[in-house]
DNA sequence: TTGTAAGCGTTATCAG
DNA sequence: CTGATAACGCTTACAA
C-alpha cells in the first residue's frame, strides 16, 4: 500500500512540468539548474513527497550507501568490550548524518572472517569498511584493498596501507598509569597484556615497558587474548611469583576487574596489598569495590572521527592520519601507595 | 577494475547459448529449465565467476536483503550490556547464512528512535527489523507495521500485534532465584528493577513479587532504569532502610555489579551478610569476588530464534510465537544462607 | 538551461 | 522450455 502510492521521479517530472534528468540534477544540487526551476522541483518533490529510491540510486551509481563492520570470531572477547558500543555509536553519529548505514557483519565458525569481508564485496553490500584491533602485518589490509573496498583503520599499521587511519595514542595512556603508581611507591609493577599481534595490545605492552624501565622499575609481562579469563589467570600466575608484583596494569578493563577478583579471592587487599589499573575506562569499573583506577579512551570519539574518515575517502579524499586527543588517567580506589614491605603473606587474615 | 571485470548474467547468457530469463530461472532454481540446462547454465556462471548482483536484484524485486536493529538512545544503559553482543551475533549466525546482512542504528539525539525507523523504512535500507526491549504498549509495533516493513518482537507484546515473537520466560528464572534464597532461609529480599514500561523488567519484578509473596517472604522493589548507576542507587536505599534487606535480586547484571560493589563499601560480607543475584549471567561476572549467582538465558540462541523468525515472516509465514528454553540460575558465590539475626551493624569490623 | 535517451543488471511477462 | 521485451527508478552523457 505504501509502496503502490510512491512516486518516482518521472511522476515528479511530469508534475513540475520538467524532464527526469532535469529533477535528478536539482535533487543532487549540481550546477546547471536554474534557481526557479530548481526551487519549483524542490517544492513538488516536496508536496510529493518523493524520495528518491536508494536502490535505484545504487544500481546506476555502483555505490552502497552503506559501510561495514566486521566482528572476527573473537566475539566473546573482544566485541563483549563496551568500548565496540561506544564505538559503534560513534560512527553511527556520523553515518546517520550522511545518509550512510552500518552494516555489522560478525565472522562465524562457518564463515571466516576472510570470507566474511569477501562477501561484503562481491555483493557490493558496502562501500568502506572500518578495521578495528589491527594485527601485526595485518593481511585484511591487502585483502580490502584487492576486494575495491575503502576502509579506514584504527590505529597505524605496522606495514604499508593505502588507508587513512585513526589513533589514540594509547602509550600517553599506559605511561601515565606507570608514573602514577611509580609516584605511589611502586617498584614492582606487572603488565597483563592482550595479544602481541594485536597492535594496540602490543604498543601498550611496548609503552609499558619502556616506561617502567624509565622507571627503574621491576617489571613483568604476562600475555593473554585479552578475555576475562585469561586476564584471571594471569592475574594468578603473577600473584603466585616469589618476587609478587605490588601493582598490576591490566590492558583492558575486562581483565582488570576479573583480575581484581582472583585477588579479592586470594586474600589481597585492594589496593593495600595491590594496586590495579584497567584501560577503557569501562562504565562498571567506577561501581566496583575498589572502583577501577583506568585510562580513559573516548570510544565514541574514535568512532566519530574513523566514519569521517572513511566518508573522505569515499569520496576521493588522499589517505591521511588522524591523532585522537591523549587518553586520560582517571584515578580511583584501586590504586594506591604501595606497602612498605614484601607483600607476600599480607592476606587479609 | 574489478568493477570492469564483473560479468552480468547476459554475459553468462551468451556463453551458455540460452537466454538471461533462461539464467534467471536456473540461477533461483525455479521449475522450468531442463536438468542439462541448469547444469550447463550453473557451470558456465561458476567458471565466468559470476555472482547476481544484488542491487540490480534489489531494485527489481523490491528487496533489501537486509534486516534491521535500531538501538535506542538509551546506548549507554541497555546497548551496553553484554547481552547485545551475543544476541546481535545469533542473529548474524542466520543471517549470514541467508544471504541477508545486519544493518545497525544506533538512535541519537539528533534522530530519534521514531524518526530513525522512519529513515530505514524510506530508504527501504531493510525488509524487516528486530524490536527488542519491548515497551508497555508498545507504539513501534503500529509505527513498524505502517511503514510496511516485517518484523519480530523479543518478547510478548502486550497488545495486539502482528508480528512474530520470541520470548524467553524471565519469569521462571527470577522465581528460581527466589525459590534459591527462600531455600537459604532468606525472609527479606528486595528486586532492583528495571524500567517498568518495559515488559521484561515488568515481567521479572512481578515474577518476583508473586514468588516472594508465595513464599511468605517481606519484598521491596526499587525500580531503576537498568543502569549501573541507578543499580547502585537503588541498591543504597536497601541497605539504608531499618528493616535492611538480606538478599537482593537484580534484573541484570550490571546492576547486580554495581550494587556487589556498594554493599562491599559499605563493609557488607557478601554473601555472610548480604545475598545476591544478577540475571544474563555475564560473562564478567562469574570473575569477580564473589562470583555472581545470576540467570543465564541464551542470548546467542535468542538472536538466531529471532532471525529464523523475522525471514520466515519475510517469507511469507504466518506470525508465530516461539518461547526459548528456560534460563536457568547459576548459583555461585554471591548467595548464601541469610545472616542469623539482624544484619544491621553486621560489618566487616 | 533543459530535454532525450541510453544505460545499470536483474526479474517478470508472454508469445513462440 | 526459449527468447524478446518491458519494467524497476535513477544517473548521466549528449543534444538542443
Amino acid at each position: 500500500m505504501e509502496d503502490a502510492a510512491r512516486p518516482t521521479i518521472a511522476d515528479v517530472a511530469r508534475r513540475a512540468g520538467v524532464s527526469k534528468g532535469l529533477v535528478s540534477f536539482a535533487l543532487n544540487d549540481r550546477p546547471g539548474v536554474s534557481p526557479e526551476s530548481r526551487a519549483r522541483i524542490l517544492e513538488v518533490a516536496r508536496e510529493m513527497g518523493w524520495t528518491p529510491s536508494l536502490r535505484a540510486r545504487a544500481l546506476s551509481t555502483g555505490r552502497s550507501f552503506a559501510c561495514g563492520l566486521v566482528i572476527g570470531r573473537s566475539t566473546d572477547v573482544v566485541a563483549a568490550d563496551p568500548f565496540f558500543h561506544s564505538f559503534m555509536a560513534g560512527l553511527e553519529d556520523v553515518f546517520s548524518m550522511s545518509g550512510q548505514v552500518l552494516v555489522l557483519a560478525v565472522a562465524t565458525p562457518g564463515r571466516q572472517e576472510t570470507e566474511t569481508y569477501r562477501g561484503l564485496a562481491e555483493d557490493r553490500r558496502v562501500d568502506g569498511v572500518v578495521l578495528t584491533d589491527l594485527r601485526a602485518d595485518d593481511d585484511r589490509i591487502a585483502l580490502v584493498a584487492s576486494l575495491g573496498l575503502a576502509a579506514v583503520t584504527l590505529g597505524r599499521p605496522d606495514g604499508d596501507s593505502p588507508f587513512s587511519s585513526v589513533s589514540v595514542d594509547d602509550g600517553a595512556g599506559i605511561r601515565s598509569a606507570v608514573a602514577h603508581l611509580a609516584g605511589l611507591g611502586h617498584r614492582r609493577i606487572a603488565h597483563v597484556a592482550g595479544p602481541s599481534r594485536m597492535l594496540h595490545a602490543r604498543r601498550r605492552a611496548e609503552a609499558f615497558t619502556r616506561a617502567a624501565a624509565d622507571a627503574g622499575i621491576d617489571t613483568l609481562v604476562v600475555e593473554t587474548d585479552f578475555s576475562a579469563a585469561e586476564g584471571a589467570d594471569a592475574t594468578r600466575v603473577l600473584l603466585a611469583r616469589d618476587e609478587r608484583p605490588t601493582a598490576i596494569v591490566y590492558s583492558n578493563d575486562h581483565m582488570a576487574m576479573a583480575g581484581l577478583g582472583v585477588a579479592q579471592r586470594e586474600g589481597l587487599r585492594v589496593p593495600e596489598d595491590l594496586s590495579i589499573t584497567g584501560f577503557d575506562d569501562t562504565d562498571i569499573g567506577r561501581h566496583l569495590f575498589p572502583a577501577l583506577t583506568s585510562v580513559a579512551t573516548d570510544a565514541r570519539e574514535w568512532g566519530s572521527v574513523a566514519a569521517r574518515a572513511l566518508l573522505d575517502a569515499l569520496a576521493g579524499a588522499t589517505p591521511t592520519h588522524a591523532e585522537l586527543a591523549e587518553p586520560a588517567l582517571i584515578v580511583r580506589g584501586s590504586t594506591g601507595p604501595a606497602p612498605q614491605h614484601h607483600p607476600r603473606g599480607a592476606g587479609r587474615d
